[in-house]
DNA sequence: AAACCGATCATCT
DNA sequence: GATGATCGGTTTA
């Protein structure tokens, strides 16, 4: 169904995985071209595959709302490598996110995935989120998201382009989401200037999408010197 | 050596 | 919509 310029073949497979150049492209191309791939985990227990329909673009060392903002170090080395490899991060001391690095090598660009649809496996996701109410909430979010697949600290860094059908991490071809059906708007959570862009996709009346939060300007905690009564 | 902070979620009101 | 939970990475002293 697609014309090959993104980097698809020209009658895809759902099932077959998205070539290295697929994500050898600007992140701001490859972020919208992945709302409705699929990304199959294969565990011990057999697949968890999940329809992506909420992502985010990190831009790189320029984005101030990028982990690479500051430069490369060890928990960010993976979003230096090559395109079409697993970046992930544990965040607020419980949950891990996972990215898609994406682009020339030494660009650090990647895309968060946030939210998505879980096509099957679901025994294996719901034993890991109890606490969903509906299938539809089993990846809402990127934390729920990379709970529902398991993916912790072991898979930064994999490939996401094997061929290998053991493969622990695949994005496949999937059903590409149409493009009239893509909206923008600014990343959630991201404040300061790397809010100014329109760099979160998701597909516009998904369930699966997870709601926008605007960054929260967290207020300095309160020094113990207690010089300064409340105004 | 210690403080600060966060690309979040669940559970309240 | 507010808040607590919880901890590694990074910065600062």
């Amino acid at each position: 169904m697609t014309d090959g310029r993104d980097g698809t073949p020209r009658t895809p497979d759902p099932e077959t995985p998205l070539p290295r150049s697929f994500f050898d492209r600007p992140v701001l191309e490859v972020a919208p071209a992945l709302l409705g791939r699929t990304l199959v985990r294969r565990t011990s227990r057999g697949p968890v595959t999940v329809r992506l329909t909420e992502v985010e673009a990190y831009a790189g060392e320029r984005d101030p709302g990028s982990h690479a903002y500051r430069g490369r170090t060890r928990r960010n080395a993976s979003m230096f490598g090559p395109g079409g490899h697993a970046y992930v991060y544990f965040i607020y001391g419980m949950w891990w996110n996972l990215n898609l690095v994406c682009g020339p090598e030494g660009s650090a660009a990647g895309v968060l995935l946030r939210g998505g649809e879980i096509l099957t496996g679901h025994e294996q996701a719901r034993e890991r989120r109890p606490a969903a109410r509906t299938d539809a909430e089993l990846a809402k979010g990127p934390a729920r998201l990379a709970t529902s697949l398991d993916v912790d600290k072991a898979l930064d860094g994999t490939d996401v382009c094997s061929a290998d059908p053991a493969a622990p991490l695949a994005v496949h071809a999937g059903r590409p989401a149409d493009p009239a059906s893509v909206t923008t708007g600014p990343r959630t959570g991201v404040g300061g200037d790397g809010a100014a862009h329109p760099w979160r996709f998701w597909i516009a009346g998904d369930r699966t999408v997870s709601p926008y939060r605007a960054h929260q300007p967290r207020r300095r905690k309160r020094r113990l010197d207690a010089a300064t009564p409340d105004a």
